[in-house]
RNA sequence: GUGGGUGUAGCUCAAUGGUUAGAGCACUGGGUUGUGGCCCCAGAGGCUGCCGGUUCGAGUCCGGUCACUCACCCCA
């Protein structure tokens, strides 16, 4: 029989890797929550439009990249490739505007993408993602990208570099997108073919061509930055000093060009070196006509997303850290113990201590090696003779002491010890 | 979607077309009737990714396929 693999370019998570999932999990969560934002929770699924019309028809996330298909009505529908989209149809759909108290959001989850997989790009990959609406003030938007520094900084990340830059808005951009494919007409001659394609589709991409002959075309062509409007460029210069403000690193890069339709003004990526072609460990920007034009009101917003799977491997570069948390180890000898052994192991998780046994009857010997593997800071010995005197040893396994305990008190002591775990705090 | 590289034990890797495919780490048992890490001994673990072809004979050569990987493309 053949073995059933999991889909190309989707991975199964395992145990071994969890904490580093876990650990960034939670410290997206702490700051992301410092910062004033909530969990919102959408479904992986939307109608096709939605993504067609947030992300923008021609692009290549809609074009070519999308896992679309009709369900048994035949409606059209499609697994999110990002979470702007949903974010903002569930912030118009709910009225969420309404409430002025909470216009920050944040999700964690899976996005779809069906490309090549290769390092760093996977077909399911996960994002962590922020939105906040109602805000024009160039403020915000260093606020943003300063709470991205704070969250690498905070995982230890190293060696990533903030680049950004501004699109402009639906004033200044379309007169500076007629004025570069003028200019790409010019010298089209000169052009690869993919920017030869990409002067009719997407203008602004032929600035992220790798070909040398294409960038040294590209050294005389007008420029965005020193194109767009009095009212960008003076939001623009607000940001930057707000960052130099805020003691957050930045690179202004010019030719940065991002992939969605809906940004405009500030766009920003956070960027490293040691991931061969997949070098954006985060990225987003301002969306202010985003919410109008998926029928909601005229409300501004501004986000960005981190890929989980790049974060990770990057932190993974650096040093491990293996977390031990304090466990108590049971070993019992004989068939008396073994069951009275398994009683007190279920005590002692549930007073909320991390416990474990041998199930098997295997040797003194062989638990103790066991024990030793598990890394835990106590094993309790229970024989036929502390049985019999209602007692257990209890050994210390970093100071290699051991002691004898009532049988009835253990649990009390190890309780004692490793303090006790609340599994659902309230509050 | 296009092009290159690689698939051998749980992991990292050996094996000129020729016996029964090996090593280190990890795993299990023992050395110590009931005490961990170090050491010693032993054991278990493989349809050599899958399918087909060439050959007396294929882990090795050829084709296909699947997966991973690198680059293009694109982005997180």
């Amino acid at each position: 029989m053949r073995l059933i693999q999991a889909v190309r370019g989707m991975n199964d998570i395992l145990p071994r890797e969890i904490s580093w999932w876990q650990r960034v999990e939670a410290t997206a969560r702490e700051i992301l929550e410092d910062f004033g934002y909530r969990e919102i929770r959408t479904p992986l699924v939307e109608k096709l439009e939605l993504f067609a019309r947030s992300i923008g028809e021609s692009t290549d996330i809609v074009e070519k990249e999308m896992y679309a298909f009709p369900d048994r009505k035949g409606e059209l529908l499609g697994l999110r490739p990002e979470a702007t989209a949903s974010i903002v149809r569930a912030f118009i759909q709910h009225n969420l505007h309404a409430d002025p108290l909470v216009n920050k959001f944040y999700a964690i989850g899976p996005m779809f993408r069906h490309e090549r997989p290769q390092k760093g790009r996977y077909r399911q990959f996960h994002q962590i993602d922020a939105e906040a609406f109602g805000i024009d003030d160039p403020m915000l938007d260093a606020e943003v990208m300063y709470m991205l520094h704070l969250f690498l900084q905070r995982l230890g990340m190293e060696g990533v570099v903030l680049h950004i830059n501004s699109l402009g808005c639906t004033e200044c951009r379309p007169a500076y997108r007629g004025l570069l494919q003028s200019f790409l007409a010019d010298h089209a001659e000169a052009l690869c073919p993919d920017c030869q394609r990409r002067r009719h589709t997407n203008p602004l991409r032929v600035f992220d061509c790798k070909v040398d002959r294409c960038q040294s075309v590209l050294q005389e062509a007008p420029v965005l930055l020193q194109s767009v409007c009095s009212a960008c460029s003076a939001h623009f210069d607000r940001v930057q000093n707000c960052l130099q403000g805020l003691k957050t690193a930045f690179l202004v890069n010019p030719r940065m060009v991002r992939g969605l339709d809906y940004y405009m003004r500030t766009t920003f990526e956070v960027i490293t070196d040691q991931l061969g072609a997949q070098n954006a460990v985060g990225g987003g920007g301002r969306y202010n006509g985003l919410v109008k034009d998926l029928g909601g009101p005229d409300i501004p917003g501004i986000g960005f997303a981190i890929g989980m799977e790049r974060l990770i491997l990057l932190l993974q570069q650096g040093s491990g850290i293996s977390s031990v948390s304090p466990h108590v180890f049971v070993a019992a000898l004989g068939e008396a113990s073994r069951r009275r052994a398994f009683l007190l192991v279920q005590e002692l998780r549930k007073e909320g201590v991390a416990a474990d046994m041998e199930y098997e009857g295997r040797s003194l010997k062989s638990q103790m090696r066991r024990a030793d593997k598990l890394a835990v800071s106590h094993v309790v010995i229970l024989g036929e003779d502390e049985l019999n005197r209602g007692e257990v040893q209890v050994r210390d396994m970093i100071s290699k002491t051991q002691e004898v305990h009532a049988l009835e008190s253990v649990v009390q002591a190890m309780v004692k010890f490793h303090g006790k775990r609340h599994p659902c705090p309230v509050g």
